[in-house]
DNA sequence: GTCTATAAATGGATAGAC
DNA sequence: GTCTATCCATTTATAGAC
């Protein structure tokens, strides 16, 4: 019957409870998870989940650590390729949704934590703050590689805190609309206009109504994502780590 | 002693009951919110709560709406007043900022509820969604009315939601740097770039750097926001019911 | 309407056999 | 590494005197 390797039984277990955790707290929150709905959820008894992590906030940031890496082992380099401004904007754009849909776990569990600032233990603490820092500083490239701001680095990094204030807002639409999905449209305009209006060379890219491409593969992208809760039974195999990020967090 | 005129101590109690419960379920979120942690900070005991409020969820839907009346009281009419599109648009901003600063707990409280569809109480969702639609509605109508969008709303819905977007995402980020502000500057650009992009007419306003103005309303309003304990203590008097919305909630 | 006291359930976390 | 069983604190919610 057992017929696993029984040598990474464990690994096994604590992938699924990551899962199951992750999943949960994405949901619910981090205080409205308890233990014993992991232990429910994932069949482990709860001293199993105890011996894997110390404790309940040793998941929570062993889950946003898998989280955090999972995303940025995904996302793509921050050299924009592309012969115009234009085409590598579209290129960041697609970019940018395709994470925002395929990632949906990550920025629930950054918003939905529930667990707060003062409450947070510092372990926590550094791990949300290191995954907003990596989203933050590849965006930050990545736009500075689309307008070509490598000399103007306080430019770059409106735009890339614009661009995130946008999705993660789209994110909380999300949260009472679930089928929301990101404006790269609208984004983009605005992105073109803020470029412009710090005086950035933006070239043929102005108004142009180039978000189509980004729209078809953003409905592509869409088909990807079934509904939330899928991702509760597939347990990534050890084998390919991070290559399973597909429909997983 | 107790020269409370002892008619409306009850109101008092109740109203005692929703700021520290408003407070610590916008810090904590609803589930990490208990009972106790209410009566004790309120100085009421549990069952007196329970008397005001049949359950936890009771109090929520409570501080939900009272945070919803509130906001939407102190809400400027929809009709945005001002000669030309770029003045009307510094007005519309300068308004959003203000609510955004003054009212953080109403944000948060959204945001935080680490209590998601599921968990949701029927009343909860409800009021839940009617704000967030108060808000929507709000923003469509004062954008339609910055732009004179009266025969083009599916713009005016565009606007508005990319509006609120960025200003859910800005809350989001304050969520990690508590003294992140509103960008109205960026905003409005993209603004005024998305109306054009929609064959909108702007007039002057295209580039204007007129958020200087929204600028130094916003600092002054930022003095007005002192931290965000101060509202606990100070339960607003009923005899101006309305009225205290200033660095309350 | 407010209080003390407590019921009833569930939470996080541990012990120790296997 | 996993399981059963359990400790103990805390939680929501109620009873009943005042």
């Amino acid at each position: 019957m057992t017929e696993v390797p029984a040598l990474d039984r464990g690994a096994r277990s604590r992938d699924a409870i990551l899962d199951t955790g992750g999943e949960l707290m994405s949901r619910h929150g981090y205080a409205a998870t308890s233990i014993s709905m992991i232990s429910a959820a994932s069949g482990l008894p709860t001293s199993s989940i105890y011996w894997h992590f110390r404790s309940k906030d040793g998941i929570y940031v062993a889950v946003l650590e898998r989280a955090r890496t999972a995303l940025l082992a995904a996302l793509p380099p921050s050299e924009v390729p592309g012969a115009d401004v234009g085409q590598r904007l579209d290129t960041f754009l697609t970019e940018v949704e395709d994470a925002f849909q395929r990632h949906p776990r990550g920025v629930r569990l950054l918003l939905g934590l529930g667990m707060v600032q003062q409450d947070a233990s510092a372990a926590a603490a550094a791990e949300v703050r290191q995954y907003r820092d990596a989203l933050l500083a590849w965006a930050r490239d990545s736009v500075s590689s689309v307008f070509g701001l490598r000399d103007r680095p306080e430019v770059a990094d409106e735009l890339a805190r614009f661009t995130l204030r946008v999705a993660s807002g789209t994110a909380v639409a999300r949260w009472f609309e679930p089928d929301t999905v990101l404006d790269t449209g609208a984004l983009r305009v605005a992105l073109v206009a803020l470029a412009a209006h710090h005086g950035v060379p933006v070239g043929d890219a102005p108004v142009g109504d180039a978000p189509d491409r980004a729209t078809a593969v953003r409905d592509a992208a869409v088909e990807g994502a079934p509904g939330e809760d899928a991702a509760v039974g597939d347990a990534p195999g050890e084998g390919a780590p991070s290559r399973h990020v597909t429909t997983g967090e």
